[in-house]
DNA sequence: ACGAGGCTGTGACCACGGTCACTGGAATCA
DNA sequence: TGATTCCAGTGACCGTGGTCACAGCCTCGT
């Protein structure tokens, strides 16, 4: 490997459009930290204000009610950040955050990170832009949750999920294929509604288990599923 | 009145740290509209970009089903913006704008926009702030949509209404008293549910209709019957 | 003053999906 | 090689709340 010996933020897409010098002073400015899986890295309610990148690992943003229903937001990937939220507003966690994998999380504490923004507009705008794609994707829930059943959700979110790897056959494969009790944490149902979801659908030869994949085999007979539940 | 004479931009909130003169150029490169009461403002899905001043007036942010049902997420007064999403990453409308007053409002094209936010960081740390403010309230819609029933979820608006006029004798009136159908939009449910909800609640002297406001008589209470569902 | 339109309030009905309770397979580990 | 754990799949049950259908009220406008 081509990196720098010790920990660096060269792989953090926020920071791309800052230069080398300034990522490494940033370095020392962070405290860093090792998670194994499904520890805690931020807790609902907390009141930290640091924004966090994800140097190595993948993370989950989770809020769970007391019952031990969870409710999933987002899965964050290597090279990405978290809890600018906190940083932004001083507000407290909107939602816990726990390590999927191993992981490493640098934490920069909010006064640095603003200094930091308000300093660079590339920097400003990336994170805007951040910022609305969750508020597209929260208002798309929202509506998912107000207009379709709980059967027609997991269909949708079957679609996202599908989509990056469609084909011009109208075949795309999940690979690897996802766990129901994560899909229904995602559209807000239970692990036996997603299950019989997706008999329905193989028994409809919509859907197919290969191996260690789930196959959407008619892509756009499940969206047209989809849409005509919506309008309507 | 003191004001300028002709339109001006002075009761925007987000522009208070320009100064004045800065204010006034920028008069001149929006484009103004008067709307009248249920005339539509932006399109869902549309693919225009400008931010939208509200100058006058006063706005509701909804979307439809094509069914008729209808998903309320904000009303904006008269001093606030929207259409920011659309500016900031290019993307289509997320939602529908209707008036709900007679308003007008100033269209700002994207590119003035962004270069004015990109000059001027306390612009752009307010923009992120209303951006993480939207946020924080998705996910707390998110939440009650998963967690909560539809009658806890009138009780949980009905603490949001009120809590702003609460007084130290735990009684909050909400003037003027909200239309259960609005209500109804704002949670996700039915009109009817709104109104069942409503009678229980004044059944068992939480609440009571006094002239043309809504009276919570027992905020805590009412506040408890949310909190022991939401965990649990 | 009367009729029209918008809002509220309630009863009856029933389907969607959450809950509970199992079974069985597939991995993982001692 | 069991033993244990995690995941998938399915049946039965029934409560919540959406839908439809009306009836009574205001408030306006003419």
């Amino acid at each position: 490997m081509a990196d720098a010996p010790g920990p660096n933020l060269d792989r953090i897409e926020l920071l791309a459009p800052l230069d080398p010098a300034a990522r490494m002073t940033l370095v020392r400015q962070c405290r860093w930290r090792r998670f194994q899986p499904d520890e805690m890295i931020l807790d609902y309610q907390g009141d930290t204000h640091d924004i966090c990148f994800i140097v190595e690992g993948r993370v989950r943003v989770v809020n769970h009610s007391m019952s031990g229903r969870e409710i999933s937001f987002d899965d964050i990937p290597e090279g990405g950040f978290l809890g600018e939220m906190s940083a932004i507003d001083g507000g407290p966690r909107s939602a816990s955050v726990v390590a999927l994998t191993d992981t490493l999380v640098a934490f920069l504490s909010a006064r640095p990170f603003l200094d930091l923004i308000t300093g660079h507009p590339a920097l400003a705008l990336a994170l805007m832009r951040r910022l609305t794609s969750m508020n597209r994707r929260s208002t798309e829930r929202i509506m998912d949750l107000s207009t379709l059943g709980a059967n027609n959700r997991v269909h949708a979110e079957l679609l996202r999920l599908a989509r990056p790897n469609l084909g011009k056959d109208n075949i795309a494969e999940i690979n690897p294929a996802p766990i129901h009790a994560d899909i229904a944490a995602r559209v807000s149902t239970t692990r036996e509604t997603v299950a019989r979801a997706l008999s329905d659908l193989s028994r409809d030869k919509l859907v197919e288990r290969r191996n260690q994949s789930l196959v959407v085999i008619n892509f756009k007979r499940l969206q047209r599923m989809v849409e005509d539940v919506r309008g309507e």
